[in-house]
DNA sequence: CTGAATCCGTTTAGATACTG
DNA sequence: CAGTATCTAAACGGATTCAG
């Protein structure tokens, strides 16, 4: 039967790339930025340490959850120190690290062109859905 | 009453911020980004135009359904024309636009960026597990 | 060849309640 | 204050089927 070679060829593939994916280093990096919440962090720590509180409070519609894992990862991936102070109650800041202080520039830099070409994006898209709507 | 008051000012922040995020170009610029595929499918039309099926390959692990939608999305966003010749069968071929053209740079500093400090990531999250584990 | 439409399992993220 | 645990709704993505 021929029923399976299409999908099962895709399947081979898709396992192949996904291992390629997987090791790419630029995949990597997208995967954290793409986050909705990781950026906002990043820049809501970009001005000095955060207690929790006042980054939840910072960044508003973030849930507890969302903002506790998003930290916990940051931490993990040495973006981002938590520093505990052990008092009653306990007292816990946030503050980029050196590495995630290196990250700035990069976002940065998406953020100029984002400003820059996002107009061109956004008339495209007008573009597109005029076309669309007209029965285009 | 006070029930309302914790989850209805996070609601309340939250569609501020929505509003807010939702202006915010590099969010969207982010947004677009952080699609699996659409980083590839630039990168697999930074050589030149491609045909649907040659895509399809090219990028391997892609369903049909993930592949023309993201064609769709990026062909509106004017990142991608898409070129129909109408023999039988029909071809069409897709191409980077002047404005798709000009996210490859971003794209390669971005993939500077991830290759130069990915290593530190990586060390990072290995540190940060093997101190989990040791019940830290 | 190039897609559109549909079904369906998996993942995700928010709300809520509870803990030290 | 700073989380954790659980439940559920919604989004996502893959396979399959149909069409020009």
């Amino acid at each position: 039967m021929a029923t399976m070679t299409a999908a099962r060829r895709r399947q081979a593939g898709k396992i192949a790339y996904d291992a390629y994916l997987a090791d790419c280093p630029s995949r990597k990096l997208l995967d954290r930025l793409s986050d909705k919440w990781v950026t906002l962090i990043l820049a809501a720590l970009a001005d000095g340490p955060r207690r929790y509180n006042d980054l939840s409070r910072k960044i508003a519609g973030v849930s507890q959850k969302m903002l506790t894992q998003t930290l916990r990862t940051l931490e993990r991936d040495g973006l981002v120190n938590r520093v505990v102070t052990p008092t009653v109650p306990v007292r816990v800041d946030y503050e980029l690290t050196a590495l995630g202080g290196e990250l700035l520039p990069v976002l940065r830099s998406l953020k100029l062109w984002a400003d820059t070409h996002i107009p061109a994006v956004e008339a495209a898209r007008a573009a597109y859905d005029k076309r669309s709507s007209r029965g285009g």
